[in-house]
This record gives C-alpha cells, sequence and structure tokens, in this order.
DNA sequence: GTCTATAGTCCGATAGAC
DNA sequence: GTCTATCGGACTATAGAC
C-alpha cells in the first residue's frame, strides 16, 4: 500500500486536501527543518496546517503528543517502504534485507527523494523538545541492526550500507547537499556491488584490492 | 603606562582564550545533545560551565553568538584533525584526501569518538534556534565535496566514504548507537579498500574490482 | 470538531553593583 | 570580568463559546 504523500512544503498558508491530523504533521515536520525547532510553536503549526491552535490542541493534546506521533509516523513509513522493498526482493539470497534497504532508500529521484526526508525534521523538533523522544527511533535502529547481522553478509558491508544511507539522508536533513541524480545513482550501484555476493566458488582476484591496507 | 604594561605582557589581548569560554562552549554543546536545545539555556549553559549568566553574556554578547562559536570551533577542530591526517598521507596517491578523512574520523576507540562527537551538538542547537547558523558548515561541506572531486579516485567511492562517515557521525550525534571497536575497524578497513586504487587506471568502475572485496 | 481568549511560566537581554 | 535583579516578550495549555 504505497502511502503516496505528494504534500504541501512551504509556507502556503492553507493547503487543504489531506485530513486535519495529517497536515499538520506533515506542516511540522517541515517547520522544524526550514524555520527550526525554535519556531516550531503551536501557534505556527497550525498556521502552516491551516488549523487553529485548538484544532490542533483537539488531534493533538499537547505538544509532546505532537512530537511523539510525528516520530511514530516518521518510523513506520520508513519500515512500510523498506518492507515494500524486501517483498520485492528474490529470497534465498544472502544480503536481501540489505539490498532492500538500498532500494528503498535510493528509490526517489534527488529532488523527491529530498522532500521525503523533510519529514525527518521529526528528529531535529524531538530532539530539541526532549531526547527521550527518540527512543521509538533508538528501538527500531537496533532492529534493523540484528536484521543486519542475520542478513549474510559480513556485518561490515552490511553497516556501511546503513550507514551510507544515514550520511545522504544526514545531508538531506541538515540541507548540506542534494547529490545529484548521477551521483546517487554511482552511490547506489557502488553499495550494490559492495552488498552483493560473489560468485559462488570464490573469485580468483580476491587478494589483489587489499594492497593499500594500512 | 606603568602598571598596565606589564600585565598586556603577561597576558596579550587577542590570541589566548579564558578558559571559561572554552567551559561555556563544551558545556552548550554537551546540553544540546543529553537535555535537547529547548534545554540551552543561556541559564544552563552557565550554570553547567560554572558561570553566571552575566559571566556568559560577557563572552558571547547573545544566544547567537554563542551558538556561532560552537559551530565556528566544531568545523575547525574538523580542518584541523583532518590536515593533520592529510600531512601523514603519502604523497602523489590518488584518493590521499578521502583517505586521511577516514584516518582522522577512525582514529579514536568508540567511547572518546562519541565523546568528541558531542560537540556536533552544535548542529542540533544551531538548527534549533535557526537554521541559517549552519550556514558555515555548508561552505565547510562544500569545500570538502570539491576536494574529493580532485582526489583522482572516481566519485562515488569518495563520496561513499565522506557518507559513511557522516552516517556514524549521525548515530553518534543523534545517539542511536555506539558501534563497537571492532565493527568500526572492520568498516574503517572495508572503506580502505573501496578508496585504494585498484590498479593505475581510476577512472570508471569496475564491477570485477568491487566484487574483489570480500 | 473547531475556534477565541487568557492564565501562568520561562527565557533572552539590559542595567548596573562590585 | 563577573555577578544580581529585573523587564518585556513568547510560549504551552486550559476554559469554554459556537
Amino acid at each position: 500500500m504505497p502511502v503516496v504523500a505528494k504534500k504541501l512544503a512551504d509556507a502556503p498558508p492553507k493547503p487543504r486536501a489531506a485530513p486535519a491530523r495529517d497536515r499538520l504533521l506533515d506542516a511540522a515536520a517541515a517547520l522544524a527543518v526550514r524555520r527550526g525547532a525554535k519556531d516550531l510553536t503551536l501557534d505556527a503549526v497550525a498556521e502552516a496546517a491551516g488549523v487553529s491552535k485548538g484544532g490542533l490542541l483537539y488531534h493533538f493534546p499537547s505538544k509532546d503528543a505532537l512530537l511523539t506521533a510525528m516520530i511514530e509516523q516518521m518510523v513506520s513509513r520508513f519500515a512500510v517502504e523498506h518492507a515494500e522493498a524486501l517483498a520485492r526482493e528474490p529470497a534465498g539470497e544472502p544480503g536481501r534485507w540489505t539490498r532492500a534497504l538500498l532500494t528503498s532508500f535510493f528509490r526517489l529521484p534527488p529532488r523527491e527523494m529530498a522532500e521525503r526526508h523533510r519529514q525527518c525534521g521529526a528528529l531535529l523538533a524531538a530532539v530539541a523538545e526532549n531526547p527521550r523522544l527518540l527512543d521509538p527511533v533508538r528501538v527500531f535502529y537496533r532492529a534493523w541492526r540484528q536484521e543486519v547481522e542475520h542478513d549474510g553478509l559480513p556485518p561490515e558491508k552490511a553497516l556501511l550500507a546503513l550507514a551510507a544511507v544515514d550520511g545522504v539522508m544526514f545531508w538531506l536533513l541538515f540541507e548540506m547537499w542534494t547529490p545529484p541524480t548521477d551521483e546517487l545513482a554511482a552511490m547506489h550501484r557502488l553499495l550494490r556491488e559492495v552488498c552483493s555476493v560473489p560468485d559462488a566458488g570464490g573469485g580468483a582476484t580476491s587478494a589483489k584490492a587489499a594492497h593499500s591496507l594500512r
């Protein structure tokens, strides 16, 4: 069930299309990235979502509740997207889980990838208000690392994929840089090579590449 | 200038930073990570550093000034550490700049690495107050990407190293996970293999070379 | 369900003593 | 250089109209 989250982004006061609850969550994540967590006030979120403050507090009885819901939505969307990619990944091959991660992450072109990752503004908002709100994300990460351990790859390869994906997410989250399409594709390709399984029977060229190890 | 002259000779006005200044900067970064940017108040920073609020405002005339200094210190420390690693990297080999990045990043054991990266709390504090405070970091990143382009490696390899390093930093910054020593070492080794030069070529990505990384 | 009005709290920054 | 006292402003959350 693909969640098509084509959404509002910036200042337009009242984009009324989705239910108020979803509008509020998306507006809040965008605000955290663009204006900073300090400006993520109930007034600002309500105004950006085209709702009054009272309306906001009907859906989320406190700011903590709003932030908790933002984190929850972010985590569950990542989980859903990965599950979809995993279902399409051929079974029985080692590294399947990790390659599904790469597929779901690199699926979108840069612009949409950046827009989709704006909801990670939930991280910035949560850690600004109370770092404990990130606990659900920490649980999620622990589960992913356990998956990675049973993925049949050397652990450092799967960890490298995780780290690389999070690094690009870091760039998008802090708006450091949005890599162009071709560089994203090249990184994706390289990571797939690293996380692929060489032909059974072993490669003949194995020792050569390690020549520059310290 | 009879009495003042001695004082000036002993304590030159500019280059010597007051201990209080550094204590304030470090305390602020730690507060941002541990308690959240919301609790990064002038009162809290002053108390954590063992200074009064008035003392803080003497060194940093506004909260913006404090945050700007935090960002500045973080960036300059990264630059210095990389420059030191670069100086020790053998000259003339492609990928030199990138391998220096890996060396400077993976230099410390997990515990100290996490502690050293707590000053990246400056990122959280700055983006919470005003995302524009990150502009110096963006300039810094742009410069690094340009270095990477002239490093003699296929761009995606250097970008992968940058992303992986930032991903681990992301884990430490949000306290998602601190990888153990052996997994850090394995990731470092794998990245060095990827960023080494397999043969004289170094232009195109060869699937054969990537498959030999095992 | 959605809104207005307001109560109560806390923060950043200034002024000025020492 | 370091401190205390304090003011004005902004924010969360409640109460209750419609």
